[in-house]
This record gives structure tokens, sequence and C-alpha cells, in this order.
DNA sequence: CACATTCTCTGACATAGATCAGACAATGCA
DNA sequence: TGCATTGTCTGATCTATGTCAGAGAATGTG
């Protein structure tokens, strides 16, 4: 383990200082990186002054400063909202525009710039791994945390869930027709729902209900389209288990589609085994079931 | 190529806005970003200022007033170095030593905190591919300059390649015996000299002797040890030829030794035959030609 | 020894960025 | 309608950082 808390500290390292310097050198043009960034921010179809705030984690003074510079200097137009005249809506001029493609271009040169040196080879292989270790990155900042059923990342992610089953299943799905789910069910101390977010935004999510002595129940196991491929289902699955384990359960059961062949997958791997239907979810085609061994929880 | 382009991009995105702003929110520990670098480039053993200063990219009064700073804090000492005592050197005391383990364990944290979340096997392919995206980024810094064979790099690099050789062979190598390798050889018009340099230090060289109407020669190709494996060897012989090829040469010659296998694989990979010797060194084993097509160079 | 050079330190000044308090207008809500 | 909230802007202040000029001590060189 050492090894590799070495490992990622030196790519650290590197990185922060090697990329970020020179991004920072080349992609300022004279200006302050704040207002380069905020000029970059804002975009070709504009964008709401408080949104550029929190994209950009700036203090309401310093951004309006920042635009008031670049509105100055003719790059930028601010505009009220339609509908709310308090929001502030940023555009870019068409200076601003010209400016954009500028840095655009100089951005690619400096990416070129990076690959140019390589043979091709070397190119397809640093690509490669590039991607590898965003798609890693991008995983390990997912968080997961418990979540208060009626939350609106909660809804929101019930909501997607809901609307992929209707998706995928031919028959419409009618949440009130199975076992009852109620929000008060998947609330302490009778159950959990937890919700994964990255940057903020809400990318999968699961529950389970674990009344005393009884099976614990895994349902609303959900991820993002944008999430897929990050090894986030193992980590819900671990997180909803962990719970209902701590709660006393002795037995985990749950009930999928047979369209979710990547969850099925999961399930069987991860010591499940295929029973006898232990409900009547309409929606459900297979029920698995596990027991656990407390000496290892 | 763009889709490669759009990867880096994307890439050095992510990883200086997360990477970076982790860093440095979790290890400057109330300190400037400026001081918390310093204090760690201090290190355990003591550093002179001057050198601080060039590997920290400072001002000679804004070092000066960081060191007052850290100094005043108790942290750091700062002493006249032995033997010229113009130079100051700053020490670690007890309380900065202890500091900087704290920074140590820190910044072990942070890399745990990566790691944390994935699986074994993801984090395992992390690793993996980290190093291989530093590596690579590695191979991309160094750089290839002509350089005057009697510039104190290029002087290095000889005495380096020379250690090598006598390292190497069983019997001592004298640099006077075979061919003729006088510096003016190795200048415009004549032929070319050319230094890797991987952040200012000298890390390869590779000379070529191109005298009107004759095959070129190219001699002392070296690689240090610390960048084998980037793939230099490659773009160093690359660049003689086409230094030689631009001067006309049609017809490219060079000898080796038969102990450096590497280079005698690259040399036949890349179009160079082997043929019967055309010089005396008495160190070669290997001697090798290649025909320039001129319509494809 | 006279003089140039090297290294460090200090003063002076400018900009970037963070933070707080408060003004003001638009909006939402009871 | 009255009042709280939201979003923006301005003023004030502080720290961090970058830059320049010059002082002063130690060292190297003719």
């Amino acid at each position: 383990m050492q090894e590799m808390i070495t490992q990622v500290r030196r790519f650290n390292r590197l990185v922060t200082r090697r990329v970020g310097a020179l991004d920072e050198r080349y992609l300022t043009r004279g200006r302050s990186l704040g207002a380069a960034r905020m000029l970059w921010e804002i975009g070709a179809r504009g964008e709401e002054v408080r949104r550029l705030r929190a994209r950009l984690g700036l203090d309401s003074g310093r951004a309006s400063r920042l635009l008031r510079g670049l509105e100055a200097d003719g790059l930028v137009e601010l505009r009220p909202a339609d509908g709310d005249a308090r929001v502030r809506v940023a555009h870019l001029t068409a200076r601003g525009r010209s400016e954009h493609a500028v840095l655009d271009r100089l951005s690619d040169d400096l990416a070129r710039g990076t690959l140019a040196p390589l043979s091709a080879r070397q190119r397809q292989r640093l690509v490669t791994a590039m991607a590898e270790v965003e798609r890693l990155l991008t995983a390990s900042a997912v968080t997961i945390e418990t979540t208060d059923p009626e939350h609106p990342d909660a809804r929101q992610c019930l909501r997607a869930y809901l609307d992929e089953l209707n998706a995928r299943s031919p028959t419409p799905y009618d949440p009130a027709a199975g076992v009852s789910a109620e929000p008060h069910e998947f609330r302490a101390p009778l159950g959990a729902f937890v919700v994964a977010r990255l940057g903020g935004e809400a990318v999968g999510c699961g529950a389970v209900k674990h009344p005393p002595r009884r099976p614990a129940e895994i349902k609303r196991m959900w991820v993002s389209d944008r999430a897929r491929g990050l090894g986030l289902g193992r980590r819900l699955l671990e997180t909803l288990e962990t719970t209902a384990i701590a709660s006393g359960a002795t037995r985990l059961r749950l009930e999928t589609n047979r369209t979710l062949t990547e969850a099925i997958g999961r399930y069987r791997s991860t010591g499940y085994e295929e029973v006898a239907p232990f409900n009547h979810e309409p929606f459900a085609d297979h029920w698995f079931e596990k027991v656990v061994d407390r000496s290892t929880a």
C-alpha cells in the first residue's frame, strides 16, 4: 500500500507542478488568472452570474469586479435574466467570443505540444493512460452519503430510476403496485437511503429496509449514465449491506429486472444466490438472497 | 489527432483543478502556499537559500521574507554556509522537522484518500496508469537542442558516455585511438552536437559529422540512466538524421559496441543494415549503414 | 590592494485575491 | 401591503505575491 501511496504522491506532484504551471502561464494572456477563468466559464452561450460564482468558488464582490473588468475591456456584456431581473447573465461580445476562440486554440496548442515529442505509439499509450487516470480519479471523487429519502437529490434519483425502468420495460412500472416503499421505511432506524454525488450532482442512489428480525431488503439501486463503469454499483451495494448488517440483519434480499444484466452479475459475484420469489413485485424477474456470516461482518 | 488533444485537455483540466486544489487546501496548515512550499523544499538535510530560490522560482526579496517568517515561527534556522559566508543555508529546527513530518503524513493521507474509495482492482489500475502518465509526460518534457560540443552540458554528457563505455567494455576505451572526433567536426557546417535536457539537467546527447559528399557518421549517442525507457534514443537519432539529411547527406553510418543491445535493435528497426567495417574504431563490433531516400526526407 | 561579482537583505510599490459589511433593487410570501 | 429573501454591487481592509532598486558583506580577480 505504501508503494501505491508514493506513486500517487509522485504523480500529483509532477502533474500539478508541470501541467498546472504551464496552463496558467500560457492561457491568461495578460489577464489575471481569475479573469481568464471567468472568460472561459462564461462560454459561448452565456451564463448566469450566480452560477459563475458557484462554479469558480468566488465571493460575490470578487465576481462582480472581475466581470466589470471584462466588461470594461469590451469582452463581456451583462444583462438581466429573462423572468428574474435580480439575476444577471454574462454574455460574450463579438470580441469576447473571438478571445474565447483564441484561448481554445492556445489550449489545443498546449496539448499538441505535450504530444508532439512522442512517437505515435507513445502518444496512444499516454492518451489511454490519461483516460484511465481520469476515469478512476472521477470514480474516486464520488461520495456516498446517507440522505433523507425526501431530499431533493433523493427524489431526483428516484425519478431517474423510475424513468429508466419504464424505458427498459415494455409494461409501465407502477411503484404503488409492488412491495411497499414508503419514505419512513428508508429512514433510520428501519432502513437507509444513500445518494452518490459527483461534484455536487447526484449520480446514483440505493435504499435498504432492515426491520428488526426480518431479512433486509435492498431496493432502488440506480446509477446515472454519466457515472457508469466507475464501480459505483458495487460501492452502493456495499454501503447498504454494511448499514443493514450494522443494524442486525443476517439475511439480505433483493429482486431485480432481467434487463439489468450488469447488476445481476454483480449480485452473483458478491455472494447472492438466486432464490424463489419472496414477494410479488410485478416488475421483478430474479430474486436473490445472501446470508451474512456475522463473524466476518 | 483532435480526439487525442481533447483527451489531453480534459485530463489537464481535471487534474489541475481537482488534484491541485485539494493539495493546496490541505497542506498549507494556516501558512501561505509559498511558505509551505519553502518549508517542504528545505527538507530534513537543509538547503542553500540560493538553491531554494532557484527551485521555487522566487525573487530574492520574497525568498528572504518567507524565510524570515519561518524563522520567526521557530521552524527554520539560517546559518552561513561552510566555506562561503555569503551563502546562507536554511535548516529545519526540531519544530520544523516535526512540522515537516506532519506535512508528510498529511500528504500520505491525501493520497490514501484518493485510493480509499476504489476497489483493489481499481487501485492497481489507477496506480499503473499514473505511472504510465508520469513516465510519458516526463518523456514529453525532454527537450533536444543543438549545443556546442564544448558547452559544459555537452562535456558532461561525453564524460558520462566514456565512463559508461569503460564500465561495459573489458578493455579501456581510448577516444584518441579510433576515428577522429574533434569538436569542430561536430559544429555547423560540418556536423552537429545535440543535448537532451530534462528540467535543466542534461540527460542525453548525440553527435553527427556530415562532411560534404561523404556519408554522414553518427557518434556519441548516450542516454542517462534516469532517462532510459523514454524513447529518447530514437528521438536523438531522428534529430541527428534530420540534421544530416538537411545538410545534404544521402548515406548515414554508425558503429556500435556489442554490449549496447537496445541501441542495435533500434538501428535495425529504423532502417539501418549491418555492413562490413568501414573504419578501424577499436571499440566497435557492429557497423551499420542506411541509405536515405531523398524523396521521403 | 582596487574593483567586480555574488549572495542576501530591506524598502518601496503594485496587483491579485479573500473577506466582511452594507446598500439597493427585484422577488416571493404571508 | 409589509417584510424577508435573493442576487448584485460597492467600499474597505488585509494578506499573498511579484518586481525593482539599492545597501552591505563576503569573495574572487587582476
